[in-house]
DNA sequence: TGTGTGACGGGCG
DNA sequence: TCGCCCGCCACAC
């Protein structure tokens, strides 16, 4: 219907689909909406995600994989304690072989 | 109605 | 190689 302002909606589907242990950047999720270079929007999004459930937005890191939104979680601790439970190594705020288990939306939905 | 901000990313010096 | 600057698009004031 309405495709104006359903780019927020269109990142909370993407970033339900985030299998535990994996994690994915902001620039993947606006690259697969097509956005690429809007990785700031995906970002807003998730930000609008506050009172939304079911958005694991706590796997939804940047390119370095760093936890650069933990600071906007409750507690900021919450984010990182989140990831160590699905099976995640953090360490100084960063992802440990993040390449590892990095997931790319446009790859692992291959479309 | 217009300006500024913002959980980022990539390009250039 | 590292660091700094600009660009993107939507929402809030």
């Amino acid at each position: 219907m309405d495709k104006k302002t359903n780019f927020f909606q269109d990142v909370y589907e993407v970033v339900k689909l985030i299998p535990e242990g994996r994690w994915t950047s902001y620039g993947a999720i606006a690259h697969y909406l097509g956005a690429k270079g809007s990785a700031r929007m995906v970002g807003w999004a998730m930000n609008s995600s506050h009172g939304t459930t079911g958005i694991p937005a706590q796997r939804v890191l940047n390119r370095e994989g760093r936890l650069t939104g933990k600071h906007h979680f409750n507690p900021p601790d919450r984010m990182q304690k989140l990831l160590e439970q699905e099976g995640l190594k953090i360490k100084d705020d960063m992802v440990v072989d993040a390449e590892t288990s990095f997931w790319d939306p446009s790859k692992e939905l291959e479309f």
